[in-house]
DNA sequence: CTCCTTTGCGCAACAAGTTGCATAATCGTA
DNA sequence: TACGATTATGCAACTTGTTGCGCAAAGGAG
């Protein structure tokens, strides 16, 4: 149910409609909690149903837009799961996968496809990186609040620098040590 | 589609019932690509079905145990689909939005949380370490199959250790600059 | 003005993952 | 030998996540 409190928490940032919302998510919080727009419309109505959203019509723009804002009872509800245990989640890896079944069959060659990885982690990385910057300079002091957000994008960033250090030593292990039946 | 993958790689190391496959899982493979013992069984049969792989009654054990094997058909298909491209997938982690919920509501004390994951790392940290110092020796000359199944050992390492450094800087940050509105 | 594209919203169907329970056989033990 | 615990298998119902499509309103190009 992590969904349902990953827009109580954006909402409760800034009220905006469903699809601000998806493109905020894809901007933000999103980089920790993805989300299609269409599981955020859902949500969005059973959070409303749950009254912890409330909408309103925005007649004169295109479409018909709803904008969404947190009623009380939902700032409540996301303090409380703010408190309750979460365990993490253990990594899920496709690659990893590919790599064992590499090891198994003996025919496959993974190397491309974990440079191609490189590659991927390098420019999310950056992207991190860039946030950064712009969102947190160096020298500034710092609310709690953003103190926390930094910590939340350093996660991502320490992540991928992880990621990166293991393709590179992962790709220099030496390929055929002659040890291969 | 990758869980299919994951039991036609563990299928081809040995094959073996399911039960027993679900308990290889939580040893090894699913440290990265984790299953329930459902999720196994109700696999088995699709790909039992769809002729990747046979099964053989053992009659007089306990239960009704069958043994599965990959067939021809199921080791190309693994082949094939190592190298089909797969993308790496995007951090998600539950404490990440609770800290950027707790950013918002500004009166959650989430540190509480972040030690007790500090100390999940740590041992998950610890058991990966134990099965590298018991399966990959030092000094011991490695097959090519070896070294792929080290790398991946060795990303879950570099993950764990991430988290540990990420949790450690995270707590360090002082938690009340006065800034605060 | 008409046609095409974009934007906002949402349904429907499906795939993947989770939870709880049922069943049958075997094992250990009292 | 009767009873509870364990092991192996699986059904059913549910939640979560994904994909593809449809529709309506607004804006822009010809």
């Amino acid at each position: 149910m992590s969904l349902s409190h990953a827009i109580l928490t954006s909402l409760l940032e800034k009220p905006c409609t469903g699809a601000e919302l998806a493109r905020r998510f894809d901007k933000s919080l999103g980089h920790f909690w993805q989300a299609t727009h269409q599981q955020i419309y859902r949500e969005l109505g059973k959070l409303e149903a749950a009254a912890l959203l409330e909408s309103e019509e925005l007649p004169t723009t295109r479409g018909q837009q709803r904008q969404f804002r947190v009623l009380g009872a939902g700032r409540r509800e996301l303090e409380e799961w703010c408190l309750r245990e979460c365990d993490p989640r253990p990594i899920r890896d496709e690659l990893l996968v590919r790599m064992r079944a590499a090891a198994v069959l003996g025919t496959v060659d993974v190397t491309v496809e974990m440079r191609r990885h490189r590659g991927l982690h390098e420019a999310t990385l950056a992207r991190y990186l860039a946030i950064e910057a712009a969102d947190f300079p160096a020298g500034v002091p710092r609310s709690r609040a953003d103190g926390l957000q930094r910590s939340v994008l350093l996660a991502g960033i320490a992540f991928e620098q992880a990621w990166l250090a293991w393709c590179d030593e992962a790709l220099a292990e030496p390929e055929e040590p002659g040890t291969r039946p």
